[in-house]
DNA sequence: CGTATACTTGAATTGAGTCAATAAGTGTGG
DNA sequence: CCACACTTATTGACTCAATTCAAGTATACG
């Protein structure tokens, strides 16, 4: 699973999804240089909302929740992030977000300030940054609206498919579903309790649109009837 | 209000606060080369959803506010802009959200492509944008958190501070604010219905937290229990 | 194998929405 | 400058979607 200790960068799986992508051979040897890698395991922080933001970093293989907390502990949940995703930079000097691990996780982590001074040599690199902040700006948009305008079923299909769309986009078909987050996750992420989270998963199966083997494991029966319920506004992703 | 027409970038009223900032008067030319003069009054549409994004624009005057439909006709707000504020950037090929004038509206509009070439000579401009990108990015967490978690008071009370530290950073006093928007913006704004909003302001004029002389005119009275209502959630803004 | 954790399901409650009726502005033309 | 029409905002009564509270049931873990 996890990248070997010399030559990391160029023996890495997630290379062409990353920030990696963007450089030719002999140009990862400059990432290389300055790349560690990180092990975290289930439940443990990486880092914490406020924070001094010194480091950067691409999950490897496992997966990371991010999200911000209310005096009260009322928490939203802001991401999911799976192997190839980035995370940490963008921000400010403080992280703007907590980033726990979900299960077993590997990263690479980037010196801030080294990723930096890079740039001057590498301008592919902050350009595939600047890239992925605009991506990750069009998905806040799309979360928002299903934060103020959507309704439980709604929020429920348009996760599922953001999940089948992800999957897809490595490659897998997204008609199998392991979802690596729990109840209370999903329900933080959509602002529903988790008991609407059940409840609505339960009916989707009722109508036949899905199959929940296990709770994690989801099947999807059927996705056109899963489009129709998810309300989605653009015409493309 | 609006700036001249030979040389307005210099003369230019919002320059510090906009993407201009990043430049030095001899740099300013450069762009003074590529910008034209937009207006648009009152419920008149800059741009939408799905179009081609060709162009990237600075408020100069007046104010714009941005949304996304769904197909029944339910519009979630993504921002209100203002003077000095930066728009249509980092999108991808097409704006993913509308952008229409709430009052009468000046901008400096710039094609993207003639932009994008200036990067390459003036670097502080691409940075300048990265910035920007990231900071919008932290007020979309800000605002993911206010839709997915935070009751109805807890929305107009944010809403209400997020209006006064804006007047605030431009060395006014925030303590008088006049909204440029309608109840009904405002509620697809935070997630909420009109009639709601209407309801939460007049309880909070009956606390004596703010004042409201007309509807578009509210004056705060106790900024600190403001504060409170608001469940803000980071030490720092 | 027992214990903690996560998930499901039901019943009762409630915060915000909807519907409907005023009221208050805003602008227009006479 | 005023009267009419139109839009926007307020207020009240009722409804309902989702939450909360409370068991119960799987599932994973030491």
């Amino acid at each position: 699973m996890s990248t070997s200790r010399y030559s990391p960068c160029t023996a890495c799986e997630v290379r062409d999804k990353a920030i990696c992508g963007a450089l030719k051979s002999h140009e990862l040897e400059r990432l290389n240089a300055i790349v560690t890698e990180v092990h975290r395991s289930r439940k443990q922080i990486l880092f914490s909302q406020d924070d001094p933001a010194d480091s950067v970093f691409v999950v490897t293989s496992g997966h990371i929740r991010i999200s911000r907390l209310l005096a009260d502990g009322r928490r939203q949940v802001t991401g999911f992030l799976y192997p190839g995703d980035f995370l940490g930079m963008a921000y400010g000097l403080e992280y703007a977000y907590t980033a726990e691990a979900i299960d077993n996780v590997v990263l690479c982590r980037f010196p801030r300030k080294k990723l930096e001074a890079l740039f001057r040599e590498l301008p592919h690199l902050e350009m595939r940054l600047f890239e992925i902040a605009s991506n990750e700006l069009i998905a806040a948009q799309h979360q928002m609206v299903l934060l103020g305008q959507k309704t439980a079923t709604e929020r429920v299909s348009s996760f599922l498919l953001e999940n089948v769309r992800r999957c897809e986009n490595k490659g897998q078909n997204g008609s199998e579903l392991h979802l690596p987050m729990s109840r209370v996750d999903i329900a933080d992420y959509v602002g529903l309790s988790p008991e609407t989270i059940s409840r609505v998963l339960h009916e989707l199966a009722e109508k036949g649109v899905i199959e929940i083997p296990s709770a994690p494991h989801i099947i999807i029966k059927r996705r056109e009837k899963l489009e129709e319920l998810a309300e989605e506004e653009s015409s493309r992703w």
